[in-house]
DNA sequence: TAGACATTAACGATGCGTTATGGTTT
DNA sequence: TAAACCATAACGCATCGTTAATGTCT
């Protein structure tokens, strides 16, 4: 027979602990002595090594309870059933993770990051996992560590200076199909090629991505601006490339 | 200006989640009316979009109040520690779930489960845990799931069988080096090499594992009987084998 | 005046840590 | 008698759901 101070000691687990799962109905000792101390004998040395076995594997308190109380059939199923939220749970975790990770690159590519920032970026996270495959962003994340932040700020900064030439184009009425501007249309294929990566998955995604959302809705959370003549221009421009 | 339930329908959270905000000060309403009404302004508003956006990540109320009460590198910062708590509850999640899967595939071989068994079949992933690299652990596991259940059960019959028939060749004093005994040493290596599957990291840590615990110890959860004497036999006739 | 909407207050659930207060054993 | 050990009782944490009791707008 064990007092609660030599079963905490020697099961690794606080007196209070030990109390608490009394309270609980969890593991009553079998005795108490005439003074009300609490008396563990072996068999709650057994169960109290049971709950251990079961509390190391994440399951609650309750259903450990559940799970003793009953047969051995009820266990099986208890543990089915913990398996089963476990997956759920880190399934979620992994989503949260994912996008924490996803959201601190953008910021940290920011080059001036305030608060109105997260929510662009998060806009432009929900944007894509509506329209990208799990695998396919994944292969994203993949490319984007490859490249580096470097190569991805610089992109985006000839992203800037190409709309800003085409604009000036369209300004001064130059033909889609003039030089000058089939010149910024083989730069932007060669951009979005470099994007894609050569995935028709990948370019097929964000064919969708720009025809559900519409460009100005894609382009201006990431800090371009877009009206619709330009598109139209730039549109019209591409069209003359593919002929 | 917009009343609680308004907010609360546009935004998806509850009426109560939103006094609960405002209790914990996490979004107080700029404004009251004269009634006590809370009145929230577009500043709120755009307050509790990034409040969302960072629980959707799972970050923790006080953490997303910390966040956004101080700057944008806090919120850096943050971002950060959260990622890396994600990344450790992930961790732990898969070893609990790894350990429950492992724990119901004993469970379920066992031909008559009884509460007892819960901790032998603990105490053996234990000493897997201890003795085999989680790479090892995850390879035989997926050997374990391609060999299926049914001849698992099929092994242990037989290793029950080449036990007894060991026993009893020691108890009718054969020799090791006798055929008969050979016999059943080719059949006990055949069947660790079936364990193995040949990869010699294994072989070395199941050597390591009756090296480090002794052969009762390893054998007596997996309910076969051992002793001393049977052991040394067994060796014996390993070794003549080798020669 | 009815009915929808607002308010504050308080319990509940999880798994104990952490006092506070006081009796028991050696 | 002091030191060590035991007991019960209660708050605290995180995030709201859920009554309860009551006041306000239309």
């Amino acid at each position: 027979v064990w007092k609660i101070s030599r079963l905490a000691e020697q099961s690794g687990l606080t007196v209070r602990t030990l109390r608490h799962y009394d309270s609980i109905g969890l593991l009553r000792p079998s005795h108490r002595s005439e003074a009300g101390y609490r008396l563990y004998d072996d068999r709650d040395v057994e169960r109290l090594a049971r709950i251990l076995a079961l509390r190391s594997l994440g399951m609650s308190l309750s259903d450990i309870q559940r799970s003793l109380n009953q047969g051995c059939l009820s266990l099986i199923e208890c543990l089915e059933a913990h398996a089963a939220t476990l997956d759920d749970a880190i399934a979620r975790q992994r989503q949260s993770l994912t996008r924490t990770a996803d959201l601190l690159n953008r910021l940290r590519a920011d080059p001036s990051p305030s608060m109105e920032s997260i929510q662009e970026a998060m806009e432009v996270i929900r944007m894509f996992e509506k329209y990208y495959s799990p695998e396919q962003l994944e292969q994203l994340r993949k490319r984007a560590d490859q490249v580096g932040p470097e190569r991805i700020q610089q992109v985006q900064q000839e992203w800037t200076e190409l709309f800003a030439a085409y604009r000036q184009a369209q300004a001064e009425g130059l033909a889609v199909d003039s030089p000058q501007v089939q010149a910024l249309a083989s730069k932007s294929r060669s951009l979005i090629a470099e994007f894609t990566g050569g995935d028709a998955g990948i370019e097929q995604s964000l064919g969708n991505l720009y025809q559900g959302e519409g460009p100005q809705q894609v382009l201006e959370p990431h800090g371009y601006e877009m009206d619709e003549e330009l598109w139209t221009y730039m549109s019209r421009a591409q069209q003359a490339a593919e002929q």
